[in-house]
DNA sequence: ATATGAAACTTTAAGCTTGAAATAATTTGC
DNA sequence: GCAAATTATTTCAAGCTTAAAGTTTCATAT
C-alpha cells in the first residue's frame, strides 16, 4: 500500500494508483507526528482527540452511533474510547428519557476546557506540518478532495 | 481530527487545517473500503498486503528494519505481521552468514503468486475508488503531495 | 581479549480497530 | 396486545499499533 519510489510504474490507471500511494504516505506521516506530539505534550491520543473534536462541535451531545458514523470507525471502537474519556472525567454519558437504548455523550466542562487548549496548539502544528503547501494550493487540493468525496456519499 | 462540514472555520491557517481534515477523511474512507475488500475477497489484511507489496519490489529480500522504515511503522509491529505471513507460508526469513542479528525477509513462491493476483485486483479497485479524479488531476495532486513530502524527508 | 557501546530484532503492556455475536429497547405488522 | 423485525449499544476475539524494555550480535577501542 505504501509502495514507493523505485520502479515508477507506468500504464493506464497508474496515475491514480500513484496518487493513492502518495495520499496514504502523506496522511500516515502527518498522523504519526501528531500522535507523537499529542502523547508527549498532552498525554493523550489521536482517537481521543478525534472524539473530543466531534463532541466540541456538538454542545447538545451526540449518540454513540453518531460518533461512529462521523468518525468513520466502528461502534465497538467508539465504546472503548468513550469509556476511557469518561474515566478521565473529560466526557459524560447522559441517559435519555425518550429512548433508553441510547445515551447522549457530551464533553464535561473540564473536557471542553482541555480540548480548547489542545485544539489551539494542534492547529498550529498543522500549519507547521503543511507549511510548504501554499494557502492557495491548500484550497485547490481541498476542492479536489471534496469532489472526490462526493463520489462516496451515500454509498454504504 | 476527522472534523467536518458544519461550522466551516475561517481565519488565517484554516485552509491548511481544512486540507488536513479532508486528506485524512479521504484516506480513511479509501482505506476502510480496501480493508473490507481485502478481507472479503482474499481473506487478508491491509498491513499484510503492505508488507507483501514492499517485498515484491525487493526480490533479494529486505531486513526487518528496512520494512519498518519503508512502511512507516514500528519495528515491533513488523515482527508481528511478518510472523503471521510466515505462518501462512507467504513469507520466509533467511538467516544470513554475515550478521546473525538480521535475517532477510522474502516472499515465498506462493507469496509471490498470491501477491501478484491480489495486486492486479487492487489496482482495479483504486481505479474505481478514485474514478472521479481525472488522470490529469491525479498527476497534479500527486505533484503537490510530493512537494509536501520533501518538507519531511530527513526529519526523524 | 575484553569491556563498551551500538545495532537489529523481539517481547511486552496498553490501547486502537474491526466484524460478529450478544443484549436490550423500540417500532412495526397483524 | 404481541411476535417479529429493527435499532442502539456493548462485548468479544483476533489482529494491528506504538513506545519502552529486553536480548543477542556485532564493532570498536583499548
Amino acid at each position: 500500500m505504501v509502495a514507493g519510489p523505485l520502479p515508477a510504474p507506468s500504464g493506464p490507471g497508474k496515475d491514480r494508483l500513484r496518487l493513492w500511494i502518495r495520499l496514504l504516505r502523506a496522511s500516515r506521516t502527518i498522523e504519526a507526528e501528531l500522535r507523537e506530539r499529542l502523547k508527549k505534550e498532552f498525554n493523550t491520543t489521536l482517537p481521543r482527540f478525534d472524539v473530543m473534536a466531534a463532541l466540541y462541535r456538538a454542545p447538545e451531545g451526540m449518540l454513540m452511533s453518531d460518533l461512529s458514523r462521523f468518525l468513520l470507525v466502528s461502534n465497538g471502537n467508539v465504546t472503548g474510547i468513550v469509556d476511557r474519556l469518561v474515566s478521565e472525567g473529560l466526557v459524560a454519558r447522559a441517559r435519555r428519557n425518550g429512548d433508553r437504548r441510547t445515551s447522549m455523550v457530551r464533553l464535561t466542562e473540564e473536557g471542553s476546557r482541555t480540548f480548547a487548549t489542545i485544539a489551539a496548539v494542534h492547529e498550529g502544528w498543522i500549519g507547521e506540518l503543511l507549511g510548504k503547501v501554499s494557502e492557495d494550493d491548500a484550497r485547490r487540493l481541498t476542492g479536489m478532495l471534496t469532489s472526490f468525496r462526493s463520489n462516496w456519499e451515500g454509498r454504504e
